[in-house]
DNA sequence: ATTTATGCAAAACTTTTGCATGGGA
DNA sequence: TCCCATGCAAAAGTTTTGCATAAAT
């Protein structure tokens, strides 16, 4: 079903061996396109191949984190990060740091910017995260309650 | 020396009391000016005021998290979050992937992205965090020389 | 006076390591 | 064949909890 993905590209070019702990997390990380934490990662992959070890998803999850295949982000608590796939070497979202609930948004308008920091820094920009936080429509009415 | 801190203002306006443990924590936040992991802050506390206990340290990076005070970010490990102050209620680095360092940058031009976020979703949004990543110009010296 | 928040210390998790072995290239 | 990457299981950390008590308001 599953086009042959572009990271498992990545990942050779990079000169990494396509091993069944890699691709069973690339797997994992495919099909549930959008946030997981390594809890959900590790029981997932535990369902689709039992062979796969407890620290071979870690060091996926490194991996791919450094070939920002994904980016650690923090959502539902201030210290368990949620990985997220960087689809076209982006990703947006906001965050109710209310109820944790989360709105993903394409454009950014970003192109600009990123050029401009590669020309003033000399950095090679892979891709970027933008995050946004605040207080969602439902929980502002909340906050208006809980005021009156 | 530090002004009396506008954070102090937050916490109190939110209805949360000033207590020592809070008060500590933000202190060390503030002197930090930059990122800083919980171990960092719970030893700079304990040096501080050794009778705050780690769990309220927890507590409180969790509060302000809460409150968009701080905010959570990947640097150095993909586990291991460290923590920013969220100036002016934004925060925006580039970091290498490969060596970790960060360098920080000011104007990001997203004033109109907000608020047509605002508008569309209906969020109160109070802040955000903008993270490029990809290779350093030191580290893309390195890569070239591998590839030679 | 009232609570909210705390400190303590143990429990519960999560992540990392070291090393012999297996599986990709 | 070669050696990178793995699985295992124990160790090392980190965070959370439950509860009696202290300290903010």
């Amino acid at each position: 079903m599953t086009a042959i993905s572009p990271r498992i590209e990545s990942l050779k070019r990079a000169g990494y061996r396509l091993t069944q702990a890699r691709l069973t997390v690339l797997q994992v990380l495919e099909e549930e396109r959008g946030h997981i934490t390594s809890a959900d990662v590790l029981a997932k992959v535990e369902g689709i191949n039992p062979a796969v070890g407890r620290a071979s998803v870690f060091r996926a999850l490194e991996l791919f984190t450094q070939l920002g295949i994904i980016r650690p982000t923090y959502i539902s608590s201030s210290v368990t990060p949620t990985y997220v796939l960087m689809q076209g070497g982006h990703h947006h979202h906001v965050i109710c740091t209310e109820c944790k609930r989360f709105f993903e948004f394409d454009n950014c308008g970003l192109e600009a910017l990123t050029a401009n920091l590669q020309a003033t820094l000399g950095v090679q920009i892979k891709g970027h995260l933008l995050e946004f936080y605040g207080v969602c429509a439902e929980c502002c009415v909340g906050v208006e309650e809980r005021q009156t």
